[in-house]
RNA sequence: GGUCUCAUGGUGCAGCUGGUUAACACGUCUGCCUGUCACGCAGAAGAUCGCGGGUUCGAGUCCCGUUGGAACCGCCA
């Protein structure tokens, strides 16, 4: 390394090689163990960790843990029954002739540096300077930047180009809610953060751009969970020109399995092409369009064998079932606990269920209350055992939602998921349009740009909710992690399916004009899609929260607490901005 | 917007069905100690028990409200 007035080597530089050199060497102190005569003091760089020693205690004389300083001294080979196994500069130490306190630590820290992810997280965030001191915590910050890089180069050795997007554009009505900016020179109007990036990359292919790629910054005020942090998340967003769903799946699949590959700290993961599932075929297994496949259990369709059930819950209602093999023995307060959990995603009444005794008979609430011949039907549909247990969800509306949970909850509470594997899926030929009830109207499923498959055709000739797009998803574990779609280039489709979902055509004129007008200029066709970078990460770091793999995160409400973000502002800047705050 | 849960010295926690000296570990400070590396030993300081109200002779503990954190539902084209 390039010496310099703090140092001549980081701390893992330091090796028996240097034995009697003089060397300097700067960090924290993570430890003082003074023996009165002896004292020792460990140095932490982002390197690494030295023992220092001094028979004279004076020189470390008011030094603090946690304060940088620099060291000036002897490098000597320790006695081999004092070699600490634990760190690599183990059998030696750095005798100290003069050191040099740089930045004094406080006397109480906030918390103890090394086991920092013990504290709870709003005091962490607050001192994070501290906390990413914790070569745990670090590390997680540095494999972002390497898993980054290695996105990187998978994307240019595919001849993707890496290009930046505004960051202050034009506020869309459509998916989340926005971030808006006041502008100053264009009184009572807004900017807004961009969601994704992408009517931009669209705009790019229009420009003749092939292959767009960006580490792109994405702007969404909706509320937090463990998987999702509020504000500001970041996608690797990309797009292809002249580009089929296949493209685009191929390169997924590339980035995905490479990166896992090499960064999945030897997790399983299979060599076969990733499995592909269409949304309804993934509805009907596994209640969910995020599958995890690792759990075995699949979805019954029991909605036909109920179907003149004079059972009032199941009457009328899509009924699921999901059977399970041996758990009859389970204790009455196991069932009682998964039925809080029922309760607890809005089943109202909890969830029903049997147990398969060893005659065939069925043991549970809900028995007296089944015809014999469902009863038969029911042994035949989901193939029931002695020892197996049934659990029933019917809803009328959400009947598949609930079934997906309980699916998942199963999955942890019999620990039928191996933790040591990444599955992966593609969830694709999601339907364009649902019916919602609030709107009255059809509205987009997904994405409102993606191409129709069967295109104009389709449009005119099936039911709305018959159409299915080119939309997709990558899945892994039950966590979404990628969604892409061939995109609706052609005007005409455009403003047919705009129509459908209730546009009128001056509207999308206005309210996406430039991809509007770019359509009139001989768009080419092309697709693209974004795997999100922060849950990537989280999957290969097997963190449970995603704020673990962003250096500054937020709290999950939005605060900031080593700015104080969110702030207010001086009278002068609302003023300027055009902005009364009530 | 809803549900649930948590809040006790700097940090992590204990505190049972209400009884007053609020325990323990780590950290901090003082002293001792020449080979530790989670050093050790002796001692000390440090807490309006998140905030407000109520019940009670008496509240860290029970009740109501409130603030803040976490998780989940809604939301996230």
């Amino acid at each position: 390394m390039q010496e310099n007035r703090y140092r001549t080597h980081m701390c893992s530089e330091l090796c028996e090689d240097l034995v009697d050199s003089k060397v300097r060497v700067a960090g924290f102190v993570e430890n003082i163990r003074d023996h009165g005569g002896v004292i020792f003091v460990d140095v932490r760089d982002m390197s690494g960790v030295i023992q220092v020693v001094s028979n004279d205690d004076a020189i470390f004389e008011g030094i603090t843990r946690e304060s940088s300083i620099t060291l000036f001294g002897t490098i000597r080979k320790r006695d081999e029954e004092d070699y600490n196994g634990r760190i690599s500069t183990g059998t030696i130490e750095l005798l100290v002739d003069s050191l040099e306190v740089l930045g004094k630590a406080n006397n109480v820290l906030p918390f103890e540096v090394m086991t920092s992810k013990e504290v709870s997280e709003d005091v962490r965030l607050k001192y994070r300077y501290l906390d990413m001191r914790n070569p745990k915590v670090k590390e997680n910050i540095i494999f972002r930047t390497k898993v980054i890089d290695y996105l990187r180069k998978i994307m240019k050795e595919e001849d993707f180009l890496e290009m930046q997007t505004p960051i202050l554009t034009a506020s869309s009505p459509e998916g989340a809610r926005d971030f808006i900016v006041p502008s100053r020179k264009f009184h009572g109007k807004f900017y807004a953060l961009p969601q994704a990036p992408q009517q931009f990359k669209q705009l790019l292919m229009c420009g003749g751009f092939d292959k767009y790629f960006q580490i792109a910054p994405c702007f969404r005020d909706e509320d937090a969970r463990s998987d999702r942090v509020y504000g500001e998340f970041y996608q690797l967003d990309f797009e292809m020109a002249f580009a089929e769903e296949e493209d685009v799946l191929k390169i997924g699949e590339k980035i995905f399995r490479n990166t896992f590959k090499e960064f999945g700290k030897g997790k399983k993961l299979s060599d076969e092409a990733f499995t592909r599932l269409s949304f309804k075929e993934s509805m009907e297994r596994f209640g969910t369009d995020k599958p995890d496949l690792r759990n075995p259990l699949e979805l019954v369709d029991l909605t036909d064998v109920f179907e003149d059930t004079t059972f009032r819950p199941f009457r009328g209602v899509q009924v699921e079932g999901i059977v399970v093999e041996n758990i009859a023995d389970k204790s009455n307060s196991w069932f009682n606990d998964l039925g809080d959990y029922a309760k607890s995603i809005g089943m109202a009444a909890g969830i029903g269920y049997f147990k398969v005794a060893d005659d065939m008979s069925f043991v549970g609430p809900i028995d007296k209350f089944l015809s014999d011949e469902e009863r038969e039907d029911l042994i035949e549909v989901a193939n029931l055992k002695p020892g197996s247990v049934i659990f029933f969800i019917a809803d009328r509306k959400n009947a598949y939602k609930y079934a997906g949970l309980i699916r998942d909850e199963l999955g942890r509470r019999l620990d039928l998921i191996d933790k040591d594997e990444f599955k992966f899926c593609i969830v694709k030929d999601f339907p364009m349009y649902e019916w919602s009830d609030e709107e009255d109207g059809y509205i987009f499923t997904h994405n409102p740009f993606s191409m129709p498959q069967g295109g104009m055709e389709a449009l005119e000739s099936k039911k709305p909710e018959d159409v299915l797009a080119y939309q997709f998803d990558f899945v892994c574990n039950g966590i979404e992690m990628a969604s892409g779609a061939v995109r609706n280039h052609d005007l005409d489709i455009m403003r047919k399916a705009f129509a459908i979902a209730g546009y009128e055509e001056d509207e999308i004129e206005k309210r996406f004009n430039a991809l509007y007008e770019a359509f009139k200029y001989g768009a080419p066709p092309h697709a693209g899609m974004a795997p999100g970078i922060d849950r990537m990460l989280m999957m290969l770091l097997d963190e449970n929260s995603i704020r673990e793999t962003i250096a500054f995160p937020m709290l999950a409400s939005g605060a900031d607490l080593l700015t104080g973000a969110p702030t207010e502002v001086d009278e002068m800047q609302l003023r300027e901005a055009h902005i009364k705050v009530r």
